[in-house]
DNA sequence: CCAATATATCTGCCTAGGCAGAGATTGCTT
DNA sequence: AAGCAATCTCTGCCTAGGCAGATATATTGG
Protein backbone atom coordinates (compact mmCIF):
# COMPACT_ATOMS: atom_id res chain seq x y z
CA UNK A 1 0.00 0.00 0.00
CA UNK A 2 1.47 3.34 -1.07
CA UNK A 3 0.80 6.06 1.00
CA UNK A 4 -1.28 8.84 -0.98
CA UNK A 5 1.58 11.50 -2.81
CA UNK A 6 -0.84 14.64 -2.27
CA UNK A 7 -2.58 15.94 0.96
CA UNK A 8 -5.20 18.45 1.69
CA UNK A 9 -2.34 20.90 3.33
CA UNK A 10 0.79 20.48 0.62
CA UNK A 11 -1.51 20.53 -2.57
CA UNK A 12 -0.51 23.55 -5.13
CA UNK A 13 -2.51 24.02 -7.84
CA UNK A 14 0.16 25.52 -9.93
CA UNK A 15 2.54 23.21 -8.87
CA UNK A 16 0.43 19.99 -9.70
CA UNK A 17 0.21 17.57 -11.88
CA UNK A 18 -3.13 18.50 -13.17
CA UNK A 19 -1.74 22.25 -13.69
CA UNK A 20 1.04 21.06 -15.94
CA UNK A 21 -0.58 18.82 -18.04
CA UNK A 22 -3.61 20.92 -18.65
CA UNK A 23 -0.37 24.05 -19.53
CA UNK A 24 1.69 21.77 -21.52
CA UNK A 25 -1.13 20.17 -23.52
CA UNK A 26 -3.07 23.72 -24.35
CA UNK A 27 0.43 25.44 -25.34
CA UNK A 28 1.56 22.26 -27.80
CA UNK A 29 -1.67 22.22 -29.13
CA UNK A 30 -2.01 25.59 -29.79
CA UNK A 31 1.63 25.50 -31.16
CA UNK A 32 0.56 22.97 -33.72
CA UNK A 33 -2.67 24.33 -34.45
CA UNK A 34 -0.78 27.59 -35.75
CA UNK A 35 0.78 25.85 -38.09
CA UNK A 36 -2.25 24.13 -39.10
CA UNK A 37 -3.27 27.67 -40.21
CA UNK A 38 -2.39 28.01 -43.70
CA UNK A 39 -3.80 24.42 -44.42
CA UNK A 40 -7.11 23.41 -45.33
CA UNK A 41 -7.56 21.67 -42.14
CA UNK A 42 -8.36 21.51 -38.23
CA UNK A 43 -5.52 19.79 -36.08
CA UNK A 44 -8.81 17.72 -35.25
CA UNK A 45 -9.11 16.47 -38.54
CA UNK A 46 -5.40 15.86 -39.19
CA UNK A 47 -5.26 13.71 -36.17
CA UNK A 48 -8.53 11.64 -37.51
CA UNK A 49 -7.44 11.33 -41.00
CA UNK A 50 -3.89 10.23 -39.46
CA UNK A 51 -5.63 7.61 -37.06
CA UNK A 52 -7.31 6.08 -39.60
CA UNK A 53 -4.73 6.21 -42.24
CA UNK A 54 -2.90 3.92 -40.24
CA UNK A 55 -5.55 1.60 -39.24
CA UNK A 56 -5.74 2.42 -35.87
CA UNK A 57 -8.97 3.26 -35.24
CA UNK A 58 -11.49 3.01 -38.72
CA UNK A 59 -15.17 3.40 -37.33
CA UNK A 60 -17.04 6.56 -35.69
CA UNK A 61 -16.84 5.13 -32.26
CA UNK A 62 -13.04 3.77 -32.38
CA UNK A 63 -12.43 7.22 -33.42
CA UNK A 64 -14.16 9.06 -30.78
CA UNK A 65 -12.70 6.02 -27.84
CA UNK A 66 -9.25 6.71 -29.24
CA UNK A 67 -9.88 10.91 -28.85
CA UNK A 68 -12.09 11.22 -25.93
CA UNK A 69 -13.97 12.72 -28.12
CA UNK A 70 -17.96 13.31 -28.07
CA UNK A 71 -19.29 10.52 -30.83
CA UNK A 72 -21.82 12.69 -31.96
CA UNK A 73 -18.90 15.90 -32.28
CA UNK A 74 -16.75 12.89 -34.03
CA UNK A 75 -19.51 12.17 -36.52
CA UNK A 76 -19.64 16.05 -37.30
CA UNK A 77 -15.84 15.95 -38.13
CA UNK A 78 -15.84 12.41 -40.40
CA UNK A 79 -18.75 14.42 -42.29
CA UNK A 80 -16.67 17.14 -42.67
CA UNK A 81 -13.35 14.70 -43.82
CA UNK A 82 -15.94 12.95 -46.42
CA UNK A 83 -17.75 16.19 -47.46
CA UNK A 84 -13.85 17.34 -48.71
CA UNK A 85 -13.21 13.76 -49.87
CA UNK A 86 -10.63 13.20 -47.56
CA UNK A 87 -12.09 9.97 -46.28
CA UNK A 88 -14.99 6.95 -47.38
CA UNK A 89 -17.71 5.91 -45.24
CA UNK A 90 -18.47 2.30 -46.28
CA UNK A 91 -21.34 0.40 -44.35
CA UNK A 92 -20.80 -2.60 -43.19
CA UNK A 93 -22.45 -5.50 -44.82
CA UNK A 94 -21.50 -8.27 -41.30
CA UNK A 95 -22.77 -5.43 -39.30
CA UNK A 96 -25.09 -2.70 -40.74
CA UNK A 97 -24.84 -0.18 -38.14
CA UNK A 98 -21.25 0.31 -38.94
CA UNK A 99 -19.71 2.45 -41.29
CA UNK A 100 -16.16 1.84 -41.89
CA UNK A 101 -14.02 4.34 -42.66
CA UNK A 102 -11.03 4.58 -45.58
CA UNK A 103 -8.88 7.48 -46.36
CA UNK A 104 -8.92 8.50 -50.02
CA UNK A 105 -5.45 8.76 -51.77
CA UNK A 106 -6.23 12.83 -51.59
CA UNK A 107 -6.82 12.51 -47.52
CA UNK A 108 -3.34 10.14 -47.85
CA UNK A 109 -1.47 13.46 -49.31
CA UNK A 110 -2.77 15.10 -46.95
CA UNK A 111 -1.75 13.40 -43.92
CA UNK A 112 1.61 13.25 -44.65
CA UNK A 113 2.02 16.89 -45.91
CA UNK A 114 1.20 18.15 -42.57
CA UNK A 115 3.33 15.15 -40.73
CA UNK A 116 6.58 17.28 -40.78
CA UNK A 117 4.65 20.06 -39.34
CA UNK A 118 3.81 18.21 -36.37
CA UNK A 119 6.82 15.72 -35.95
CA UNK A 120 8.63 19.24 -36.11
CA UNK A 121 7.30 21.04 -33.29
CA UNK A 122 7.48 18.11 -31.39
CA UNK A 123 10.87 17.85 -31.87
CA UNK A 124 11.18 21.39 -31.29
CA UNK A 125 9.81 21.08 -28.14
CA UNK A 126 11.70 18.08 -26.58
CA UNK A 127 14.70 20.31 -28.05
CA UNK A 128 15.40 20.89 -23.91
CA UNK A 129 15.21 16.93 -23.05
CA UNK A 130 17.69 13.88 -24.00
CA UNK A 131 16.33 11.02 -25.49
CA UNK A 132 16.25 8.81 -22.17
CA UNK A 133 14.45 11.25 -20.34
CA UNK A 134 11.70 11.52 -23.07
CA UNK A 135 11.63 7.99 -22.82
CA UNK A 136 11.05 7.65 -19.39
CA UNK A 137 8.29 10.26 -19.45
CA UNK A 138 6.64 8.70 -22.24
CA UNK A 139 6.90 4.95 -20.17
CA UNK A 140 5.13 6.63 -17.24
CA UNK A 141 2.42 8.70 -18.75
CA UNK A 142 1.56 5.43 -20.51
CA UNK A 143 1.75 3.87 -17.58
CA UNK A 144 -0.52 7.04 -16.05
CA UNK A 145 -2.75 6.24 -18.84
CA UNK A 146 -3.02 2.85 -18.44
CA UNK A 147 -4.12 3.45 -14.82
CA UNK A 148 -6.93 5.63 -16.27
CA UNK A 149 -8.37 2.75 -18.66
CA UNK A 150 -8.43 0.42 -15.98
CA UNK A 151 -10.06 2.99 -13.52
CA UNK A 152 -12.93 3.59 -16.18
CA UNK A 153 -13.28 -0.21 -16.51
CA UNK A 154 -14.44 -0.83 -13.28
CA UNK A 155 -16.33 2.60 -12.77
CA UNK A 156 -15.64 3.68 -9.31
CA UNK A 157 -13.92 1.32 -7.61
CA UNK A 158 -10.68 2.51 -5.71
CA UNK A 159 -7.40 1.59 -5.57
CA UNK B 1 23.22 19.72 -30.43
CA UNK B 2 20.75 16.99 -29.58
CA UNK B 3 19.52 14.77 -32.30
CA UNK B 4 15.89 14.80 -32.77
CA UNK B 5 13.32 12.70 -31.14
CA UNK B 6 10.86 12.10 -33.79
CA UNK B 7 10.71 11.50 -37.40
CA UNK B 8 8.22 11.07 -39.98
CA UNK B 9 8.96 7.66 -40.57
CA UNK B 10 8.63 6.13 -36.87
CA UNK B 11 6.16 9.05 -35.56
CA UNK B 12 2.97 6.95 -34.71
CA UNK B 13 0.53 8.77 -33.28
CA UNK B 14 -1.09 6.74 -30.92
CA UNK B 15 2.22 6.24 -28.86
CA UNK B 16 2.98 10.11 -28.79
CA UNK B 17 3.35 12.48 -26.34
CA UNK B 18 0.67 14.79 -27.74
CA UNK B 19 -1.80 11.56 -27.32
CA UNK B 20 -0.92 10.92 -24.04
CA UNK B 21 -1.10 14.13 -22.98
CA UNK B 22 -4.38 14.63 -24.22
CA UNK B 23 -5.74 11.61 -23.10
CA UNK B 24 -4.43 11.58 -19.59
CA UNK B 25 -5.66 15.59 -19.70
CA UNK B 26 -9.24 14.74 -20.83
CA UNK B 27 -9.80 11.47 -18.44
CA UNK B 28 -8.87 13.07 -15.45
CA UNK B 29 -10.39 16.36 -15.92
CA UNK B 30 -13.58 14.54 -16.85
CA UNK B 31 -13.13 12.51 -13.68
CA UNK B 32 -12.93 15.55 -11.39
CA UNK B 33 -15.44 17.62 -13.54
CA UNK B 34 -18.14 13.97 -12.68
CA UNK B 35 -16.68 14.52 -8.76
CA UNK B 36 -17.88 18.20 -9.24
CA UNK B 37 -21.32 17.45 -10.50
CA UNK B 38 -23.09 17.85 -7.07
CA UNK B 39 -21.34 20.91 -6.41
CA UNK B 40 -22.88 24.60 -7.52
CA UNK B 41 -19.24 25.29 -8.91
CA UNK B 42 -17.70 24.06 -12.27
CA UNK B 43 -13.75 22.67 -12.32
CA UNK B 44 -12.85 25.79 -13.96
CA UNK B 45 -14.88 28.04 -11.57
CA UNK B 46 -12.80 26.27 -8.93
CA UNK B 47 -9.35 26.63 -10.23
CA UNK B 48 -9.79 30.37 -10.65
CA UNK B 49 -11.12 30.64 -6.79
CA UNK B 50 -8.19 28.25 -5.70
CA UNK B 51 -5.29 30.53 -7.70
CA UNK B 52 -6.91 33.57 -6.69
CA UNK B 53 -6.89 32.39 -2.86
CA UNK B 54 -3.93 31.26 -2.69
CA UNK B 55 -2.89 34.86 -4.35
CA UNK B 56 -1.53 32.65 -7.39
CA UNK B 57 -3.26 35.55 -9.88
CA UNK B 58 -5.59 38.02 -8.25
CA UNK B 59 -6.56 39.35 -11.71
CA UNK B 60 -8.27 38.74 -15.18
CA UNK B 61 -5.27 38.90 -17.20
CA UNK B 62 -2.95 36.72 -14.70
CA UNK B 63 -5.72 33.99 -14.46
CA UNK B 64 -5.96 34.19 -18.41
CA UNK B 65 -2.29 33.83 -18.67
CA UNK B 66 -1.80 31.33 -15.75
CA UNK B 67 -4.55 29.19 -17.02
CA UNK B 68 -4.26 29.75 -20.77
CA UNK B 69 -7.67 30.74 -20.70
CA UNK B 70 -8.99 33.31 -23.45
CA UNK B 71 -9.14 36.72 -21.53
CA UNK B 72 -12.72 37.42 -22.74
CA UNK B 73 -13.73 34.05 -21.51
CA UNK B 74 -12.28 34.75 -18.69
CA UNK B 75 -14.12 37.64 -17.08
CA UNK B 76 -17.41 35.56 -17.82
CA UNK B 77 -16.33 33.27 -15.73
CA UNK B 78 -15.26 35.84 -12.73
CA UNK B 79 -18.47 37.25 -13.57
CA UNK B 80 -19.99 34.09 -12.87
CA UNK B 81 -18.02 33.72 -9.24
CA UNK B 82 -19.42 37.52 -8.62
CA UNK B 83 -22.80 37.02 -9.09
CA UNK B 84 -22.53 33.84 -6.60
CA UNK B 85 -20.58 36.29 -4.06
CA UNK B 86 -17.95 33.69 -4.69
CA UNK B 87 -15.43 36.47 -5.31
CA UNK B 88 -15.45 40.08 -5.30
CA UNK B 89 -14.00 42.58 -8.03
CA UNK B 90 -12.06 45.93 -6.62
CA UNK B 91 -11.19 49.17 -9.38
CA UNK B 92 -7.49 49.10 -8.24
CA UNK B 93 -6.12 52.93 -7.57
CA UNK B 94 -3.00 52.76 -8.88
CA UNK B 95 -4.12 51.57 -11.95
CA UNK B 96 -7.56 51.82 -12.94
CA UNK B 97 -7.52 49.50 -15.54
CA UNK B 98 -6.81 46.91 -13.20
CA UNK B 99 -9.76 44.79 -11.03
CA UNK B 100 -7.74 43.21 -8.12
CA UNK B 101 -9.67 39.77 -7.35
CA UNK B 102 -10.50 38.49 -3.98
CA UNK B 103 -12.17 35.33 -2.90
CA UNK B 104 -14.91 35.52 -0.10
CA UNK B 105 -15.22 34.04 2.74
CA UNK B 106 -18.30 31.99 1.13
CA UNK B 107 -15.92 31.57 -1.78
CA UNK B 108 -13.49 30.41 0.65
CA UNK B 109 -15.94 27.72 2.20
CA UNK B 110 -15.90 26.38 -1.77
CA UNK B 111 -12.45 25.81 -2.24
CA UNK B 112 -12.18 24.12 0.98
CA UNK B 113 -14.88 22.03 0.34
CA UNK B 114 -13.88 20.61 -2.81
CA UNK B 115 -9.75 20.28 -2.64
CA UNK B 116 -10.46 16.92 -0.98
CA UNK B 117 -11.88 16.06 -3.92
CA UNK B 118 -9.37 16.42 -6.53
CA UNK B 119 -6.31 15.73 -4.27
CA UNK B 120 -8.48 12.42 -3.71
CA UNK B 121 -9.10 11.77 -7.27
CA UNK B 122 -5.28 12.51 -8.01
CA UNK B 123 -3.78 10.65 -5.52
CA UNK B 124 -6.39 7.41 -6.69
CA UNK B 125 -4.87 8.31 -10.74
CA UNK B 126 -1.33 8.24 -9.01
CA UNK B 127 -2.10 5.23 -7.05
CA UNK B 128 0.21 3.39 -9.43
CA UNK B 129 3.46 4.79 -9.42
CA UNK B 130 5.79 4.67 -6.45
CA UNK B 131 6.44 8.57 -5.33
CA UNK B 132 10.22 8.83 -6.69
CA UNK B 133 8.49 7.90 -10.06
CA UNK B 134 5.87 11.14 -9.89
CA UNK B 135 8.59 13.08 -8.90
CA UNK B 136 10.67 12.74 -11.76
CA UNK B 137 7.23 12.84 -14.21
CA UNK B 138 6.69 16.31 -12.62
CA UNK B 139 10.32 17.64 -12.91
CA UNK B 140 10.58 16.48 -16.61
CA UNK B 141 6.80 18.11 -17.23
CA UNK B 142 7.95 21.66 -15.46
CA UNK B 143 11.08 21.17 -18.08
CA UNK B 144 8.54 20.85 -20.81
CA UNK B 145 6.70 23.21 -19.83
CA UNK B 146 9.47 25.96 -19.07
CA UNK B 147 10.81 25.33 -22.92
CA UNK B 148 7.55 25.54 -23.84
CA UNK B 149 7.21 28.76 -21.94
CA UNK B 150 10.45 30.40 -23.69
CA UNK B 151 9.59 29.17 -27.24
CA UNK B 152 6.57 31.59 -26.63
CA UNK B 153 8.62 34.33 -25.35
CA UNK B 154 10.52 34.57 -28.58
CA UNK B 155 7.62 33.87 -30.74
CA UNK B 156 9.00 31.58 -33.56
CA UNK B 157 13.02 31.18 -32.69
CA UNK B 158 14.10 27.69 -33.35
CA UNK B 159 16.43 25.56 -31.30
C1' DC C 1 1.28 68.87 -23.39
C1' DC C 2 -0.06 65.91 -27.17
C1' DA C 3 0.15 61.99 -30.07
C1' DA C 4 1.08 57.37 -30.39
C1' DT C 5 1.33 53.06 -28.40
C1' DA C 6 0.49 49.57 -24.95
C1' DT C 7 -2.28 47.22 -21.53
C1' DA C 8 -6.66 45.61 -18.80
C1' DT C 9 -11.16 44.48 -19.14
C1' DC C 10 -15.28 43.69 -21.38
C1' DT C 11 -18.64 42.60 -25.36
C1' DG C 12 -20.63 40.36 -29.60
C1' DC C 13 -20.07 36.78 -32.56
C1' DC C 14 -19.01 32.16 -33.88
C1' DT C 15 -17.56 27.30 -33.63
C1' DA C 16 -16.21 22.98 -31.43
C1' DG C 17 -17.64 19.76 -28.58
C1' DG C 18 -20.59 17.77 -24.67
C1' DC C 19 -25.25 15.71 -23.68
C1' DA C 20 -29.29 13.32 -24.36
C1' DG C 21 -32.25 11.06 -27.15
C1' DA C 22 -33.75 8.90 -31.77
C1' DG C 23 -33.39 5.10 -35.36
C1' DA C 24 -31.42 1.20 -37.00
C1' DT C 25 -29.33 -3.09 -36.23
C1' DT C 26 -27.51 -6.87 -33.55
C1' DG C 27 -27.16 -10.41 -30.08
C1' DC C 28 -28.80 -12.56 -25.92
C1' DT C 29 -32.29 -14.96 -23.22
C1' DT C 30 -36.00 -17.47 -22.59
C1' DA D 1 -39.41 -16.57 -32.39
C1' DA D 2 -40.11 -12.69 -29.55
C1' DG D 3 -38.81 -9.54 -26.36
C1' DC D 4 -35.03 -6.96 -24.41
C1' DA D 5 -30.78 -4.96 -23.83
C1' DA D 6 -26.66 -3.39 -26.05
C1' DT D 7 -24.30 -1.04 -29.77
C1' DC D 8 -23.51 2.26 -33.72
C1' DT D 9 -24.42 6.34 -35.92
C1' DC D 10 -26.66 10.52 -36.27
C1' DT D 11 -29.43 14.84 -34.80
C1' DG D 12 -30.98 18.93 -32.03
C1' DC D 13 -29.79 21.62 -28.41
C1' DC D 14 -26.76 24.11 -25.40
C1' DT D 15 -22.54 25.96 -23.32
C1' DA D 16 -17.62 26.97 -22.92
C1' DG D 17 -14.19 29.14 -24.93
C1' DG D 18 -11.58 31.39 -28.99
C1' DC D 19 -11.30 35.77 -31.76
C1' DA D 20 -11.54 40.41 -32.88
C1' DG D 21 -12.86 44.75 -31.78
C1' DA D 22 -14.52 48.49 -28.27
C1' DT D 23 -13.54 51.23 -24.26
C1' DA D 24 -10.85 53.03 -20.59
C1' DT D 25 -6.59 53.93 -18.68
C1' DA D 26 -1.49 54.24 -18.57
C1' DT D 27 3.06 55.17 -20.51
C1' DT D 28 6.37 56.87 -23.61
C1' DG D 29 8.45 59.97 -27.17
C1' DG D 30 8.56 64.22 -29.21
Amino acid sequence: MIPCFYDTETFIPRNSLGYLLRRIGKMSTSRIEAAFDGSDITFTQWIVLALVSTETANTCTALARDMDHNSGAMTRVIDQLEERNLVARKREESDRRVSTLTVTSEGQKMVDSLLASVVGIWNEVLGGLDHAEIRQLIATLTKLLDRLEALEADTGASA
